[in-house]
DNA sequence: ATTAGCACTCAACTAAATAGAGTGCTAACA
DNA sequence: TGTTAGCACTCTATTTAGTTGAGTGCTAAT
């Protein structure tokens, strides 16, 4: 049996209707609800055909259909094709002032939850690929040195170290410019064992602290450990019945909460190289574990210099795909341009 | 009427198990429950007299009864009194690695929440009277210059300035003279306009510089408002029926997740100068609104250098108050003496 | 002052009855 | 041959009535 073009119009009947109510959608509605004209006992012949062809359930025998995880997938698959163009140009300016980056990360969830009504989360860029820009150290205290690290991106980093013998101006100019001399340009994985102990030789007996900066500079580099992830709109999985009991409703928010999960579905997006759209996981596709019952849709937006970040919908598996798409479509332009301007 | 020993017990007698069971609680249960010895007959006229009096509630003509908000208040008040001398000796270390603030203050939410078994916050220091302590200038790049600010606390802020035309050497090192000689040592009051002024008559041209970091000094020293909160345990929430039904939970979690009230309760609770030890909100008392089911029970830590911070349990007015107390002496001690080691 | 006893109340549970949405199948129709 | 009307059937959800049981207030006896 073939999936012919009636077929595909009905099932997309049902989804729609699905979408909307949440309600196991029966035959008679079909009927009514499209152009097709077709008796309600037709749409049940062809109902009855789209279940064997696995696009649609039924919760019980004498209930409606409701789609299938493979219904949505065919379902979302032709939508994306169609609004691929249409988000082109509505490039408007949502984002207001260009505060700090978490400040902006963290309005943008909020304006994804309250757009679409879902569960919204944005991961912060992850720096990779980055190579030091600049190090200071400067004496704040007697025995106090802050080590200042920028990183490509601009990403800034601050430790202190605290050192046994005071430093003279003149020592601490000194190992200022051994570092940056050695270290500027480099990436993680340039800054080798040789260079180090080279270095380390220079310092003499400072070389507690070139070691201590290092560290520092490795961690600033990395950066990977705390990818921090906003989220907002937790009180949209209230809005969906079939995500809201108990059970379910507690579990999703602990996931939600905790980011462990969300930061490794991050993870694997960016590891994708060449995952440059737009992602939809439905239902058990989902690598998140407790979200089993939900979708979840995730763009990579790209700022300058190779930072990458993830943006995302959770929502029940009936979501309104085509307004989240078009949400993240346009939050991902906006963020994409941001460096850019 | 007056509020004998007896009725105390009996009252007390009853909030106990309504604590256990988040049921209505009859007369027969109490007087098996209490070693008084009086018959029902007796315990009910007591509570009558316990309910007038304005101490416990009857949900319905034909049920048990419940504690009120005043009979919370008058059992957590007396609880205190006991509890107070009992945490004094239990100070073990639970905080193992003392990593960087954020994520201890993350992990002691976590372990808070895990604990209690309620959902639990906590405030990041604020950072009052502070001074500034040293400004460094560095350039990155040949039009960014890299502002660092320590204020007294070691904390740490950076901003990137724009600048249109190229600072030799020379100018920087100047102008970093030129901050340190004017600023260090000042709190946010005492930078005033004429100060500013004088400053930047010195700076000549470079006073647009001088006045882009007056900025970044002022931000940093208030902090006011991205006052971090962490939070853990919202799936708690769902432990307790009374506060778990849709509306309800539904409101109760974004009131935990948007952490703008709850930034609120934590402001009065550190301009209470003479709040020092365990604050508990019951029912209407709380001033978070959105949270009038609940209980919240706060407590106030104090780093080094007059840095002040909030721990919090929310949970329902059922709340076991004595662990509660407990978890948050122990946690208030802990972070009291962090800085002391 | 305390208590046993009784009539009364009311939420919560149970079981049966009913309604209604939806299906599958069959036979008739174009 | 594809479409449709019609009917018997299924199953959930809702309603209704009845039952249970915990708990109360009041009164009269101890």
């Amino acid at each position: 049996m073939q999936l012919d073009e009636r077929k595909y119009k009905i099932l997309q009947a049902i989804i729609r209707n699905y979408l909307e109510t949440g309600e196991p959608v029966g035959s008679r509605t079909i009927s009514k609800y499209t152009d097709l004209n077709l008796s309600s006992a037709t749409i049940r012949n062809e109902m009855a055909d789209l279940e064997e062809l696995g696009y649609i359930l039924q919760p019980h025998t004498s209930a409606g259909r409701i789609p299938s995880d493979k219904g949505y997938r065919l379902y979302v698959d032709k939508m994306m094709e169609e609004k691929e163009r249409e988000v082109e140009e509505m490039k408007e300016n949502l984002l207001e002032k260009e505060g700090k980056m978490d400040h902006l990360l963290k309005q943008a969830a909020k304006m994804l939850a309250a757009n679409t009504e879902y569960a919204a989360m944005v991961s912060a860029p992850q720096y990779h690929h980055n190579k030091l820009k600049f190090i200071q150290l400067s004496r704040v205290d007697a025995n106090q040195i802050l080590a200042v690290i920028v990183v490509e991106g601009n990403v800034i980093k601050n430790t202190m170290l605290t050192v046994e013998e005071e430093l003279s101006d003149e020592t601490l100019l000194k190992l200022n410019i051994l570092l940056n001399t050695h270290l500027n340009g480099l990436s993680l994985e340039e800054i080798n064992l040789g260079l180090i102990s080279a270095m380390k030789q220079q310092a003499g007996i400072h070389s507690v602290i070139v070691a201590d900066v290092i560290d520092a500079v490795a961690e600033a580099i990395r950066a990977d450990e705390d990818l921090e992830i906003y989220t907002s709109g937790t009180k949209n999985f209230f809005k969906y019945p079939e995500l809201a009991d108990h059970e379910r409703a507690s579990e999703l928010i602990t996931t939600f909460e905790e980011k462990q999960l969300l930061s490794e579905l991050v993870q694997d997006n960016l590891a994708d190289e060449n995952n440059t759209g737009i992602q939809v996981y439905i239902g058990n596709e989902t690598p998140v574990q407790g979200m089993r019952d939900c979708s979840i849709v995730t763009a990579t937006y790209e700022l300058d210099e190779g930072m990458k970040g993830t943006i995302g919908i959770i929502g029940p598996k009936r979501m309104d795909y085509e307004k989240v798409v078009k949400n993240l479509k346009l939050l991902k332009n906006q963020l994409d341009d941001l460096y850019k301007k």
